[in-house]
DNA sequence: CGGAGTCTTGACTGATCTCAAATTCCGTGG
DNA sequence: CCACGGAATTTGAGATCAGTCAAGACTCCG
């Protein structure tokens, strides 16, 4: 099992606050798990005893709505840490993880990361910040979602996958997103988010590769009305 | 000018966990301020040099949305912290806060702030704790703005004003909002909202008394389709 | 008694949802 | 390797929801 200490991870989240004291204490209580795409890493309303520390993949947060509509709040990729929130408020999670490929995590026990945040004031500040961030890009969600067209936040939903989770060599976005998927982000019937879809195709903003999604006109989409 | 160790309002928000000391200290470089209704707190992108504590009043927190529409994203009410996720993040605010009744509020200087964070380990973890509440309020309107009518936001949104800003003794909401206002918060234009507004009226789920609106059905708006 | 601003209502248009019916894709078993 | 069945995707058509524009009513204030 690797350590902490030596882990390259660590250095795109809050743990890279740690001591090396701190870091070597959570490597022994630490559990790697590996988990397979569409596997379920918590669900809503679940207790969970730790957070996640993102090795390699990426998962969705979603939460069910009262219609039986599932929503995608947040996609949650490499370097990252999941459910820093839920152990923070000590709530249960409102939110569903599910991994959207093959993923590899590991899990610190609760304990361990509230006394490094009652105790390391550097790490209490990075996680403030991370979830100021956080915040922020929530305000900007709500406000897309209250006052953008469909047509609109699927331009946007594929710009912000391809400049945050990047794309295979062919150019293609390299997450690869079900319709049904695409019309939890924006908040929209599956229908819906295909029919948009086929438009894009049409007017050349996106081309398809198997199931993979290029973007062909970036600013094509950024115009789209 | 009051003196923070013997303030009350503090007991609602993180500023409680602070020390006396440095409450004393704080005390000393504090501003109160008056801010009549209508008034701008402060602007969207406007560099926040502290955090504001609410004494008295309730504003509103927006943000302009492309189409030229405001959007408000929350409320803040006496007793809690404005401004603290600017902040924290160190960028510019990413909100409007606009007075919706005349308001008290102290100002503290971002500087004392943020060494309070950096040394005080439960001050930190208050603060923590507020914002992944935030955090969790958030998700919820997002998935409330995505999958759910405007007839079933709207009827919401009153609820949650009744049930956290109070009623005047006639058992009328005590934040007077314009039709403008209900709009913006339920991410509809004006006049769909005073649709909505007439249309409880009608069903008797809600009355008027003036300018003021008194729910009338609490279970009947809870069971808005 | 005028505005100016807010509120209300009507009529129309466009966006989005829903239900239904093809069509394509893909893994499994033969 | 191919046929088959189920799932995902695509398209169509009609119904519903919500936005816009326009006009009139009401309120507040000087």
């Amino acid at each position: 099992m690797g350590k902490c200490e030596q882990c390259i991870i660590k250095q795109f989240n809050a743990l890279k606050s740690l001591t090396k004291d701190e870091l070597i204490r959570i490597s022994g209580c630490k559990s790697s798990k590996k988990i397979k795409k569409g596997e379920v890493i918590f669900e809503e309303g679940e207790v969970l005893n730790g957070v996640y520390c993102i090795r390699d993949g990426i998962c969705k947060l979603s939460k069910l709505s009262e219609n039986g509509k599932d929503q995608i709040v947040k996609m949650v990729i490499k370097g990252q840490l999941l459910g820093q929130r839920s152990i923070i408020s000590g709530q249960s999670s409102n939110l569903q993880a599910v991994a959207l490929n093959d993923m590899e995590v590991c899990f610190i026990p609760k304990n361990e990361i509230i006394s490094d945040l009652q105790r390391n004031p550097k790490f209490s500040f990075d996680v403030l910040q991370d979830m100021a961030r956080d915040l922020k890009d929530s305000d900007d969600i709500i406000v897309n979602m209250a006052q953008k067209t469909v047509k609109q936040r699927l331009a946007e939903a594929l710009i912000y996958i391809q400049e945050n989770f990047g794309e295979n060599p062919d150019g293609t976005l390299s997450v690869l997103l079900s319709r049904e998927d695409y019309a939890s982000i924006v908040g929209t019937a599956t229908e819906s988010a295909i029919r948009v879809l086929s438009q894009f195709k049409r007017e050349g903003l996106i081309s398809t590769i198997g199931k993979f999604i290029k973007i062909e006109n970036l600013n094509g989409l950024k115009r789209v009305e």
